[in-house]
DNA sequence: TTGACTTACCTAAGTTTCTTATGTATCATT
DNA sequence: AATGATACATAAGAAACTTAGGTAAGTCAA
């Protein structure tokens, strides 16, 4: 796991990518999800992620649909077409930061 | 420049890999550098930096020396000992973090 | 010489975003 | 029948910033 500020302003745009990839998706499944696919070193909680899902559906970002299963409920998120173009705009801006940042940490002693 | 929730978690690490790499830098000299080398996309304000700088010294992670320059006084950073060996684990954290993160970034659609 | 900008330190209130804790309920397995 | 997983949700508190402000010295052009 990593310290947990290091995951902070990044969830945003990990749903968003994950909802690019994948048309619709519920919430335990994110969490589920980013599990898998990070071997377990980046654990979304619920605590996080569902405020954060309520959020970008207030943005117009996410569009839901419920369905039930059972006699249970799920809640089935999908981008809007304003979802769609945000989504792109926010994983390349990680990316971007992401290799600043990697530049930033390969960098060699300077010379004095 | 980055939206500001990217940077967060961040600053500290960014702190001490520059520290590892120059000995002794003052607060504002680190803001500059940054600012530099990321072609001002990550610009660290003062607000953050200091109470940062203050806590990682309380963490007894960074040692200080007052210089006068005329007038004005210059306060000069170092790592200590302990602030070496944090520095190299914050170090391959972040590094780690950020492949994690590309290869989330990477993913292609899944076939469904 | 004064006004604007830069250098250089600092703190404090407010905001955002998460953690931690809790609640509810269904379903599967032992 | 109990435990753990699935699946939603909220709310109080903590952490790490932003924004805004304060102080003061140095530099440079008009």
């Amino acid at each position: 796991m990593y310290s947990s500020e290091l995951i902070k302003g990044t969830l945003k745009t990990i749903v968003l990518k994950l909802l690019s990839e994948n048309q619709e998706m519920y919430g335990y499944e994110i969490t589920q999800k980013v599990k898998d696919l990070t071997a377990g070193k980046i654990q979304i909680t619920e605590g996080a992620l569902y405020p954060s899902l309520h959020a970008l559906e207030n943005e117009g970002l996410l569009s839901t649909q419920t369905m039930n299963i059972g006699k249970r409920v799920r809640k089935y998120y999908s981008l809007t077409k304003k979802g769609k173009s945000v989504a792109q705009e926010k994983i390349s801006e990680l990316t971007d930061f992401m290799n600043t940042m990697r530049f930033l940490l390969d960098l060699k002693p300077s010379a004095q």
